[in-house]
DNA sequence: CGAACCGTTGAAAGCATTCAACCTCGGTGG
DNA sequence: CCACCGAGGTTGAATGCTTTCAACGGTTCG
């Protein structure tokens, strides 16, 4: 419950980039026509926006976890990330939010008016590039995740989803330990299963030694490496581009 | 086979920026010290690059139809999406590819090196502001994308597959004929299905006069709207936002 | 003409879901 | 203080949707 790098829609794995107040800290080197950042706290159920509405602001988490997610007209949900502390919310939207955010637990949010942060950074190439790369860890952490949720089963999905939280804390000693501040449900709509199939794998895999269960909310990752097997993502891989170098259709 | 408008990864619905030779119109405005934009052509199953090549240069499918996937060690495949003629490929890509770029049909690529882009950009707002803009739209389909995945049964994947590609052909008169220049393995691996169950479907939707299947190839959409509703996507609600607009939590 | 590829269709199997019961834990109030 | 209650988690049994395995027909191409 006390990360503080960026869970983005599918659990980022570089940590890179942790700088927990960087917007405010571009913010406050403008002429003060504004107010500072407003900071502002959330309730567990709460919700920031909805879905549709108009995308003014951009969030920033400074504390607690949000989640995105989607809905089907019969209510059917599928929860597109996680946010942690440091994550920006709304960065990626268009005119209007593409998600809904709600809070976990208890939050604390910075919000930013879009305007804001588009005139700092025309100011702040640096701030520019950063909001790119974000956008950037965004996509490519959704790929994944269509790559989870298309082909993946529930092992592996299960698997995958621990690996990814783990990789946020970054690299205690193994054992990990790793707290899940959601609920099953929350699991299940972010990995298309549902609670009771969450609950089940998570049963399994304790009594596979691969993890441990010491309270509902905290796992302990017993095997990693065997996980990180289950879960079959060459996550690091080396240069399979060398290999590939030649016979680029362009060299035509 | 024909159509000109982008199908980012999950099948962008606006088909709004439909300049064709955008890239190559910016570049070409700059001092000619580079060559014009390279078109090279690919046959079709030749691969653009692969997943986890260095990402330096950037793509504009110019005519033909490109999937981008990823791979599971054991050979599984998810499309993350089609690439029609007008869509841009590896702009959201880190330094690395996310996917492996592969030509479905014969295409003709128009290849653009990333530091001319962005020098290009620098120079023009308007192309740094659309490249942004086609990001989210990139997002902001791969969300949908993520719904359709995680909580959506077969016939709703498939109609809402064959929703979004009918709206890429801008409303043409019902019935809406379409044609799928992919094979039904390729289908399976975008929704999520495998290439029988999207048959089976397809003959299930046909026998259900939903659709018609002169060819392989080619569906009739006979029933636009209930074929939507199969679909199960709220895709242009109107405004649900003033609904909303009070009790935004940071008006504490 | 035969091989290969693609799409379709049938039958059986499997994995996740659904439905339901039970349990634990906190909070509340009698 | 303890009974009651609701929420969340776990587990069992049955169902079912999708997959798997297999066969068949059509088309293309060497």
């Amino acid at each position: 419950m006390s990360q503080n790098s960026a869970l983005v829609p599918a659990l980022d794995k570089q940590p890179h980039h942790r700088l927990h107040p960087v917007l405010a800290a571009f913010a406050g080197s403008e002429p003060r026509h504004l107010p500072a950042p407003l900071i502002s706290r959330l309730q567990p159920h709460e919700i920031l926006f909805y879905q549709g509405d108009a995308a003014n602001h951009i969030f920033e988490v400074v504390e607690g976890v949000i989640r995105l997610y989607r809905l089907l007209p019969d209510g059917r949900r599928a929860i597109a990330g996680f946010l942690y502390p440091g994550g920006l919310i709304g960065l990626s939207s268009n005119h209007r939010y593409a998600c809904t955010a709600e809070a976990i637990t208890a939050a604390r949010i910075r919000r930013h008016t879009r305007s804001q942060i588009e005139a700092a950074a025309r100011r702040h190439p640096e701030l520019s590039g950063w909001l790119l790369q974000h956008m950037r860890d965004e996509l490519a952490a959704v790929m994944n995740h269509l790559l989870l949720l298309g082909r993946k089963n529930a092992q592996e999905r299960v698997a995958s989803f621990l690996i990814a939280v783990a990789q946020k804390k970054t690299a205690c000693g193994r054992p990990l330990s790793v707290d899940l501040p959601m609920s099953r449900a929350d699991i299940g709509d972010y990995l298309g299963l549902t609670l009771e199939t969450v609950s089940r794998v998570l049963a399994k895999l304790k009594a596979a030694r691969l993890i441990a269960l010491p309270a509902p909310h905290q796992v302990l990752l017993l095997q990693y490496d065997a996980l990180r097997e289950l879960a079959g993502e060459d996550d690091d891989e080396p240069a399979a581009e060398t290999l590939t170098a030649q016979n680029k259709p362009w060299t035509h």
